[in-house]
DNA sequence: CGAGTCGTTGATTCTTTTCAAAGCCCGTGG
DNA sequence: CCACGGGCTTTGAAAAGAATCAACGACTCG
């Protein structure tokens, strides 16, 4: 899962948890997760919807995920995106408290909870396994609202860049070349902003040297101290 | 802890995690927390920072705390309340990733994490139990993410409100009548807003005939559903 | 009773949204 | 191969919302 934050877990979460090794022989939630199936979705498919029976985990394999809710008013908002490495669903309780859904085509394993818990009663560690997940959840969850609550559209929208550098970073990819695989729209309802200031946002930076952008789909980052500056602020 | 949103997993929690009870004779979390020892706490007092080492778990007893966090620009954010019956840090890894403060005078009770994990590695239903609390925290913080990220100022006070008033009934109490133990500043903090702009919001609640407003520290609930359609919107 | 903190209210400024229109990219079909 | 169409993105101008700056009022604790 995404955090917009500083870094504090992200070195540890790559070792233990496992973000994609070229050649893993194992799942990033170890011999349980193994059992599980393979579920391959489309871009734009629904993974599972906000309050269907939390039957399920899964396991991204390859692709983008974002997790989402429609609010009354019928806006919806971004939660999180997840990537390969990442785990869906690990922490609901009887229902799924929000929605899940392809922005790329993935792969997936799917592993029901039945399995999953009737493992972790019999091996204690597999349950502390599952609690350190949660809490680098809940830590990214809490870098995400901190960042929600305080900050500009400009130090958000950095921070967002600043976050996928890092995750580039972590599993080995080139730090100043972003894909961005989801939407402008998907950017906005993530942040909390408008597609338009995102969009602006970014000509801005663009336009002041901080980045590139030669497609719309790709940020090249060229002052990576100056956005991380701007993030903070 | 406070959510914000839908109380789909309030009444769980009740039962479960155990809300102050009238003559509780059992903690929130069973026996192993029976071994904690008693901390008091006045009000403003830190009861630990962002960055210790998260030795300790603690239960609220009496009184009210709250998880904040510094920003790198000196603002601070709170996370989240926590009230009686509430467990803090339970969800840590290594080091506390925010801090704790005492609201108003507390009893905690507080239990070190090495006698959770060896209980948990004893018990597995005990780890289930902490996942589970895990599970609802994160639910809660998704809660107040989502509505930080999209909704006006009106709308967070609104949605304020209505979740303490929540709690309020899930606790037995009148749901009708909240008391703020919290300064503006704590809730405009929490709500990603300015003080004048908490304070112009209850005014105008108070104005279109939605509260009352006795005391800075008590507002009485009108028109519920009046203020939870503002909530939503 | 006085000082100081906290809360309210008003006027102004700044940011972001909203509304509108044009540009770009990419796939499709002629 | 090129023209066309549709969705996504960018940009501009106007409007709304919240923050900031400033002053006043109320309550609490010595």
């Amino acid at each position: 899962m995404l955090a917009l934050m500083t870094p504090s877990e992200n070195v540890a979460r790559d070792t233990d948890v496992g973000v994609r090794r070229p050649a893993a022989a194992d799942s990033a939630l170890g011999s349980p997760m193994q059992a599980g199936s393979l579920q391959v979705s489309e871009a734009r498919e629904d993974i599972f919807l906000d309050g269907d029976d939390a039957r399920n985990v899964f396991e991204v394999l390859d692709g983008i995920v974002c997790a989402y809710r429609i609010l009354p008013d019928g806006e919806r908002h971004i939660v999180s995106f997840y990537y390969p490495g990442d785990v869906i669903g690990h922490c609901s309780l009887g229902t799924y408290s929000y929605s899940a859904q392809a922005l790329t085509p993935v792969r997936l394993r799917r592993v029901p909870r039945s399995i999953i818990e009737r493992s972790m009663a019999q091996r204690p560690e597999l349950a502390q396994r599952f609690l350190r997940l949660a809490a680098l959840e809940l830590a990214a969850t809490r870098d995400h609202l901190v960042c929600l609550a305080a900050k500009s559209a400009e130090a958000k929208v950095a921070a967002f860049l600043m976050a996928l550098s890092r995750r580039n970073a972590a599993v080995g990819e080139d730090p100043g070349r972003i894909k961005l695989p989801m939407t402008r729209l998907d950017i906005a309802d993530y942040l909390g902003l408008t597609i338009e200031t995102v969009s602006r946002m970014l000509s801005k930076f663009k336009r002041k040297g901080f980045i590139d952008l030669p497609r719309a789909t790709l940020v090249v980052l060229k002052d990576m101290r100056g956005l991380a500056t701007l993030a903070d602020a």
